[in-house]
DNA sequence: GTCTATAATTAGATAGAC
DNA sequence: GTCTATCTAATTATAGAC
């Protein structure tokens, strides 16, 4: 939208924020130090205080970004029923998310999980995690469909270091770990869910 | 095999090995001071250098007696041929091997892969790892199938975590990991692997 | 908006007494 | 085998000049 900051080159924070999250994907929170990041810039680190009040609120920047396209995918998967299909939608639409940006924060966040635990954003992204889990399988779904729920989203987000050795291209990497996701979350002949649903009176 | 040692008390570094993975499957490996531990154990930091040269060496402590019974396993798994039906147990075994202290150490790895990516006993955990998904599913078997196989691994390591705030016994929770598991690594109309075999003369 | 300088804390590790 | 005392290095964070 063409914003203009106050000083010559307000790209700055930008740039804080893009050098974090490489850094953080690289080695992990704790390992990055912001002398680290400030050098990476060319920058020091009392500069990065300007922009951020702590180390905590540069992540906190990264997973808020992450958390709203999250949010919004949330509330679009409620807006139809939840049939297999649907599922299958919002499971591509969340693996289409991950790619860019959103996808080495997710590995970020599952490769150093104790680290960010503690840290609010990190609460707030295992927050989302489990509504996505529950948009595509409730309470009302039997627990081993719910853990299949969470496997699945788990696959997409570490498809990058579980095949990191393996000699495929990106896309054949997403790809395969799509489809795992989706039978995993719409398997073959897996039917209890419709099943279970058709028993109970439309309340 | 009743091994006496020299000490009057021979445990100091059994219960070292204890305390420190406790607190490294709680919070995190560089969040474990060796103050934490030296005090949960009413000794000294002193007393730990005692015990073991370095911090590293007590992780490494603990992976090495996993990665012998990983080791064990692996051998056994190359004695008779890969057929669907051998897999499942390779599996099954694995996922026993899970419950007691490796099943708390692989939840410490799943969930600190990076902060122990750089670490000797985190390396070898890895080859380990790759080891036993490849006994699962080679280089003769689809891409995705050695993706399944990898995600089935983690997913009994992680399963602790993942269905932490869901309302089962440990268990239950276990079973329905290791169903999942054998979905993936033996699943229902899979044949791609066999059909492969057949096509390739006995060599 | 970016700098220098520094405070305050903590970590892993070692030396040597007992 | 365990202790006290200490070293060295690194971290997050702040104060104040420009």
């Amino acid at each position: 939208m063409g914003v203009i900051m106050g000083g010559r080159r307000g790209d700055t924070r930008e740039q804080i924020r893009r050098v974090a999250l490489e850094l953080f994907a690289e080695q992990g929170y704790e390992k990055t130090s912001l002398r680290e990041i400030a050098e990476r810039l060319g920058v020091t680190k009392a500069a990065l205080y300007y922009h951020f009040k702590t180390k905590e609120d540069i992540i906190a920047s990264l997973f808020d970004e992450f958390g709203e396209k999250v949010d919004e995918l949330v509330a679009w998967a409620r807006t139809e029923p939840m049939t297999r299909e649907h599922r299958v939608e919002v499971l591509e639409r969340y693996a289409e998310l991950l790619r860019g940006p959103a996808g080495d924060l997710m590995r970020f966040m599952s490769q150093n999980q104790q680290e960010i635990r503690d840290l609010k954003p990190g609460e707030d992204a295992r927050a989302r995690f489990r509504t996505l889990a529950r948009v595509l399988a409730d309470d009302r779904d039997t627990v081993i469909d719910q853990l299949r729920a969470r496997v699945s989203i788990m696959a997409l987000h570490t498809s990058v270091f579980l095949a990191h050795d393996m000699d495929i291209s990106d896309d054949e990497r997403h790809e395969a770990a799509l489809e795992i996701a989706m039978e995993l979350i719409g398997g073959a002949d897996r039917g209890r869910r419709a099943a279970e649903r058709e028993e109970r009176p439309a309340s």
